[in-house]
DNA sequence: CTTGAAAGTTCAACTTACTTGAGTTAACCC
DNA sequence: GGGTTAACTCAAGTAAGTTGAACTTTCAAG
């Protein structure tokens, strides 16, 4: 939660080793199974060094062999491909109401999810519950549990003291507590924390809709709105791991300026369509209203796409991604009706006369993918090259 | 200009030592002059590398001892402090109508400083005529060119096709151009091209206000509006080299939304103070109406307010900065206006309780400014540890 | 004043991991 | 079938960081 910033540290030959492993899994993650020298040139190492790493990469069942591709003249290349039963992470989610937990393997896969409520928001509570759901996902999957590269942890945001009023997603007696220790001593095993947006942006890289950008913004819909910013495959945190708060940013409203997420996220549609006597408590009650077709819900769609578009813009000329992923615990015909009809304006450096790509794109969306994206940093953690202390 | 994103590559002996370089000067240079044994901790390197690394560096001239410091017991340690004469760095921003270049020495320094008209918008005289200005600029410091690490230049952006309609800006001719290898050759010295905010800002961080801050966003005052932000030092480029596009996000106007440099730029002010028959072609001149509290100045500040404090809302929302940062080619005096009578917003998350810094600071401005954030593209590499090709 | 602990630094031996160059294997082409 | 090409391996070499002992300088306690 609090910053505390990994500080800058020297490279020596086992952050070195540490770094080219991830250097190496990265190239294959994102380019398909390869040969050794094929990696050796992308990654300016070797051939004899990329031999030795896959070595290693192979004992510790981070990778498998997956044939040879004859490719013109020459020996065939032996080609690796991602072992994805070789690691695996463990995702939770921890919300006022209720405890989310998943298992992923290493292609991002999801081989256990479940959702048990929080009976007490006591740290010591629900520690002990977070451990015994790892146990049960090891248990059901079959997992060894030295398989497991480590946790990742989403807690409601923001962190820290802020000048956001977001009282009601809250934990009480949290704020003082160092998440990331205290759930690493119960779990014995590396701890990352980040908000909702953050862990479902990398959710997305690891096996959703990112699979081949390195720099995009992804636009959370939860109860509010928030922003995952990614570049270059890393998150953009900010200075105290608040960046992405774009449900609070002012938008023009009828009255005057209004944050963002008062006219697009879930909870304001469900309070406008309540306003007209219209109940949609869950995410498939706003979708059966979608699909028949319900005035007041296509009123408020109405309203949101230019509050919406609004945001867009501001996200393409102040990050200039290469897409904008909408995704979140919203129907997906009701993400697909924002993206046809958004509001898009020319005035963006995203609008490009040579783009290839679309501007925006549906995420893989669903309630549990924000303890996925939890055990998605900790996977991405194995394909993003950095020289960091043990 | 064009994305030629470096590869990501693996480590070996060189590129850490590189790169390890890089990290005891980035201590010394944020924490002041330091010994052998507290850089050894700061870094998580043996004492024994970082003393070799520093025999190399006394060896190159980045570096001079700096005396013993004694601090209670023990040996006192052997200080050592970035040796401003050991490095240099030059920079240049091309406008449509002038060259500027600069000289600084690797604590920021300005050494030299010159504008020439631009005569013809022809890449082969403007390259042989920064070479000029080159070759002026260690001639009549005396420095020598091996001391030289690179050069850094300024375009006027956005890079490539994009949805903004620029031309006032724009080099005709220059769009196909690679403009990074073209003066590469002519100068044979690495060379780093950024847009003026961007370069502004990392000025800032050099030698400017932002010294003290690894995460920050710059709002910089050219013609138009502009945006840098620097995560933890680095720059954040976006997919196309784009991001920081502010001045062209969306705003409510009197009339509907309008793009923000509409109502905050210098050439807003300008064209304001036009329309009431007033002119201050320069920035003298505006400083002179705000000194003689010219009403009409004033009223254009009073409708800037709102629109200014709507982006800094925006900023700090999605960014999460330590401070931002208003700088470049505006009159001291009005930046302070603009900061003192800020509107911000009690809804961002920098409105922190326990801030101890301010959430707005005034850059060290100035017409030269992007030629030195040119140059100091340049020293900040030397500070910023990567792993990367020779 | 002497002695000992503490901290910075250096020396020399050691270790790790990458590179280099020669040699091997296997596919394609003529 | 012989030559060429490309992937791969082996073995030796090298760069750079680590380790542990020795040395120096300062402070503090007796």
């Amino acid at each position: 939660m609090n910053e505390k910033l990994q500080p800058i540290v020297g490279a020596n030959a086992g952050r070195s080793r540490s770094h080219n492993r991830q250097v190496v899994l990265g190239h294959i993650k994102t380019t398909g199974p390869m040969g050794r020298a094929q990696i050796a040139r992308a990654s300016g190492l070797s051939t004899q060094a990329v031999s030795n790493i896959i070595a290693d990469l192979l004992d510790d069942g981070f990778l498998r062999e997956d044939g040879r591709l004859s490719a013109g003249r020459g020996l065939p290349a032996v080609q690796y491909a991602l072992n994805p039963g070789g690691a695996h992470a463990f995702g939770v989610e921890i919300r006022p109401d209720a405890i989310f937990a998943a298992l992923l393997d290493l292609e991002g896969k999801t081989l256990f999810a479940r959702r048990e409520p929080l009976e007490k928001p006591d740290p010591a509570w629900v520690r002990d519950h977070v451990v015994a759901l790892r146990d049960a996902a090891l248990a059901e999957t079959g997992v060894r549990a030295e398989r497991l590269l480590g946790a990742g942890l989403v807690l409601p945001g923001p962190f820290g003291q802020t000048g956001l009023a977001d009282a009601g997603s809250e934990l009480p007696g949290w704020h003082q507590l160092d998440a990331a220790s205290w759930f690493a001593q119960g779990l014995d095993l590396a701890v990352y924390v980040e908000n909702d947006a953050n862990a479902t942006a990398m959710a997305e890289r690891v096996s959703g809709a990112a699979q081949e950008l390195e720099t995009y913004a992804f636009l959370y819909f939860g109860a509010g709105l928030g922003l995952g910013l990614v570049s270059q495959g890393r998150l953009i945190r900010g200075a105290f791991g608040n960046a992405g708060e774009i449900g609070h940013i002012p938008v023009p409203g009828p009255d005057g300026p209004v944050a963002l997420e008062q006219l697009v996220s879930r909870l304001s549609a469900q309070r406008h369509l309540k306003r007209h006597g219209i109940t949609a408590g869950s995410i498939a009650d706003l979708d059966r209203h979608f699909q028949d077709q319900c005035p007041e819900l296509f009123d408020w769609l109405a309203r949101a796409r230019a509050p919406l578009g609004y945001a867009l813009t501001t996200i393409e000329n102040l990050f200039d991604p290469q897409a904008i992923i909408l995704g979140g615990a919203m129907p997906e015909a009701i993400l697909d009706d924002l993206i046809e009809n958004a509001a898009l304006s020319g005035q963006s450096v995203s609008n490009r006369p040579d783009r290839q790509t679309p501007r925006l794109l549906r995420g893989a969306s669903g309630r549990m993918t924000a303890a996925l994206g939890a055990a998605a940093l900790v996977i991405n953690q194995s394909f993003t090259p950095q020289i960091a202390a043990a």
